[in-house]
RNA sequence: UCAAAGGUU
């Protein structure tokens, strides 16, 4: 079962879903005691389904679920993040309730994909009501939550409260990471405050923490963006020195 | 063996 959770888990990365359930329908259809799909075989088939927003399929895969298992953490959170990125905070919230009275604790993931709908949405109320909530519940926000809200709060302009949430991350014991620094300096660059956005860039270097595609994407179109041309050609070249290619 | 965050509009 694990092999073929493994493959079937493979073609959803590929993309190709087809190939995903035809698989998971050849180990259903080996009825004996052979082999039988696991919950895990299950949560693998959903999240293709949701990297693919292909919710009706879900559904119908729920129901099959149904008749043998009953949901876990794993199975929630996959749901949650995919009602998020569809823009249904309802249904998310929904399940997120529905797993409590089932008696499922709702882990840092499932907090921290709620959070990131919320952010998504441009409700940072009931962002940081839920950041509260979790440390309530004794759950530690790690740098994903961190990096999630202060993208939030950058993509909605307030770039001194991202800064201030980043010192708490800090104050916090959590370390940042390169998402975390790419959502500073990106936020600083929308602004036009370039001098910010460096700011953090060498702190980011300070720390040791390597630059990333991303990274470097948004740093060469910041400066681009803000009339610093000779400035993005010198990181064109730190990148290409240090092995990376742009896309 | 499975779930969450950043760049390209």
């Amino acid at each position: 079962v694990i092999t073929y959770n493994s493959l079937i888990d493979g073609y959803c990365r590929r993309g190709d879903i087809r190939s995903a359930c035809l698989l998971m329908n050849k180990i259903r259809g080996t009825d004996p005691s052979k082999y039988k799909p696991d919950l895990v075989t299950f949560n693998v088939l959903f999240n293709g389904f949701c990297k693919m927003k292909m919710r009706t399929e879900v559904f119908v895969y729920m129901g099959l679920m149904w008749k043998c298992f009953l949901p876990n953490v794993v199975t929630c959170s996959t749901w949650i993040d995919m009602f998020c990125k569809l823009g249904d905070l309802d249904m998310a919230f929904r399940v997120f309730n529905d797993m409590r009275k089932d008696g499922l604790l709702p882990n840092l993931v499932v907090f921290t994909c709620l959070i990131d709908g919320y952010c998504k949405a441009g409700n940072l109320e009931v962002a940081f009501k839920l950041y509260e909530d979790m440390r309530q519940a004794s759950l530690s926000p790690n740098v994903v939550t961190y990096a999630t809200l202060i993208d939030g709060l950058c993509k909605r302009g307030k770039v001194e409260k991202a800064g201030c949430l980043f010192s708490r991350m800090l104050e916090d014991g959590v370390e940042p990471n390169s998402v975390a620094y790419t959502s500073m300096i990106d936020g600083y660059f929308k602004k036009g405050n370039v001098d910010d956005a460096m700011n953090y860039l060498s702190k980011m270097r300070d720390q040791g923490i390597n630059l990333d595609v991303a990274a470097y994407g948004v740093i060469i179109a910041g400066l681009c963006n803000n009339g610093r041309l000779r400035l993005s050609t010198e990181i064109i070249e730190d990148m290409v020195r240090s092995g990376l290619n742009p896309d």
